[in-house]
RNA sequence: GUGCCUGUAGCUCAAUGGCAGAGCGCCACACUGUGGAUGUGGAUGUUGUGGGUUCGAAACCCAUCAGGCACCCCA
């Protein structure tokens, strides 16, 4: 142990288990995308600093960027987010690109953070957006991609649930209440902030960032409620978007989603667990404007959003939604009797792979139960055995393992019989 | 980057300064042409790592690494 080198701090090893989680997150998440149409598409993993410098703040490019000098003295950084690469890639062709553009990608990310439980310093994120239309419907789309996802992962509403804001909207209350423009990011900071902190610690915090006691008390009337989307025309049509899109029953109205990001500018949407031990947002997302605005394009509007593997990975473990882990991909086993009749077994897996059977054989001469035993950890669901006996007669032993019933069947049979009980 | 908690067998955990243990899992046998169940037997290990205190340290102290909790941040 003491001479063994340990992973880096932060990253999480894929053994198959994991990899079959990780994968199963995958086909979701393809799966959803597909539904509605969007292409995949990915980035480079590790790009200049610049790109990364020009638009996010000094915080994520200075302390939580994995950053270091290549050999020719130039800083490149692992990616810690998508949309700068998607942003340059949208650019570079936006006079041959067919819009509006619906693209989704999956892939890893790395920040330099603290890990807990639900956050690592490498990670796996489904980024998906619609560039080039701005309007409620399609910013519905993608809550409606969202909730597909959700409820192909068998996380109903009572479990997962969508809260919307529209950025515009507050505003427009900041500004009834007084609140100087140049203050909307501070008092969207205190709203983010405001589900974790106890009542009379915000109000203390608002205040003395500089609001007014008549403020403070007409933001938290603002924040408390919850028909005040009922004002805004966007939000209205967004609604009544995600009822035709038949996924209103994931969807809340709740004025004190903000998100932290500088640059979304109309709807906001974040997904919580309802009901678990984790207090983190499954995934977040919005309206953004100018995407190109950095990287020399025309301006572009979009709305996207993102969703990390861990927290999901979580949340799946616990409510048991994990599909049953199949150790083999193989479902049957070949045994060996004995060395005389090794190639006999080998010819058998041949014939069957042939057939578009996956079969692997035990990879020596040794003792039935040991085969059998195996057969069963891998739990695999048949076994062949190729004795004497069955050579002799062209014959081959095919035994189901989940139920213990065997039969002799002529060899040229033993495919047949094997997709028979595969099937059943 | 800050503070606190934790680290013992493959896994979950006991042992509070005096011989490092249990359950599960693993291996062997009962069973020489057949898995799961049962029974019997066996091995679990530099107590995260490095140092210190002590006659004696898994335990106390220091450092370090990792995980977790709370900050920070959440693009």
């Amino acid at each position: 142990m003491a001479n063994k080198i340990q992973t880096v701090k932060g990253t999480r090893e894929f053994y198959p288990e994991q990899m079959a989680l990780r994968n199963f997150i995958y086909e979701k998440v393809r799966a959803a995308s597909r539904a509605f149409g969007y292409q995949e598409y990915d980035g480079p993993f590790i790009e200049t600093i610049d790109l990364y410098a020009a638009k996010s703040g000094e915080e994520l490019v200075k302390k939580q960027s994995f950053t270091f000098e290549d050999r020719g003295g130039d800083l490149v950084t692992l990616r810690p987010e998508l949309t700068p690469s998607l942003a340059r890639m949208i650019a570079a062709k936006q006079g041959e690109l067919t819009f509006p553009v619906r693209w989704w990608s999956f892939g890893p990310f790395w920040r330099y953070e603290q890990p807990q439980k639900g956050r690592t310093r490498e990670f796996f994120q489904w980024n998906i957006d619609m560039l080039g239309v701005n309007s409620p419907e399609a910013d519905a789309e993608l809550i409606a991609v969202a909730a597909t996802f959700l409820r192909s992962i068998n996380l109903d509403p009572t479990q997962a649930t969508i809260f919307v804001n529209n950025r515009r909207l507050m505003e427009a209350e900041f500004d009834k209440l007084g609140i100087a423009p140049e203050k909307r990011l501070d008092v969207s900071n205190m709203v983010d902030r405001r589900s974790k902190m106890e009542p009379a610690k915000w109000d203390a915090y608002v205040l003395d960032s500089g609001l007014s006691q008549a403020q403070l008390d007409g933001l938290k009337s603002v924040l408390g409620n919850m028909e005040l989307w009922k004002q805004s025309e966007e939000l209205t049509r967004l609604f009544s978007a995600l009822e035709a899109l038949g996924v209103s029953d994931y969807v809340q109205y709740d004025p004190n989603i903000m998100r932290g990001l500088l640059y979304y500018t109309g709807t906001v949407f974040e997904a919580f667990e309802t009901s678990g031990s984790l207090k983190r947002a499954i995934l977040g997302g919005g309206r953004y404007d100018n995407l190109l605005a950095d990287v020399g394009g025309q301006p572009l509007s979009g709305v996207g959003f993102a969703m990390g593997d861990v927290v999901m990975g979580i949340i799946l473990q616990e409510k048991g939604l994990v599909p049953e882990f199949v150790p083999t991909p193989a479902s049957v086993l070949v045994t060996v009797f004995d060395e005389a009749l090794w190639m006999k077994s080998l010819e058998l897996t041949t014939r069957l792979r042939s057939a578009g059977v996956n079969v692997m054989s035990y990879p020596e001469p040794t003792k039935l139960p040991k085969q059998f035993k195996f057969a069963d950890k891998m739990k695999m669901k048949i076994a062949l055995v190729l004795g004497p006996e069955e050579v002799e007669k062209g014959l081959v032993v095919v035994k189901n393992l989940l139920n213990g019933e065997q039969v002799q069947v002529k060899r040229e049979a033993v495919t047949q019989s094997i997709l028979e009980i595969l099937n059943a």
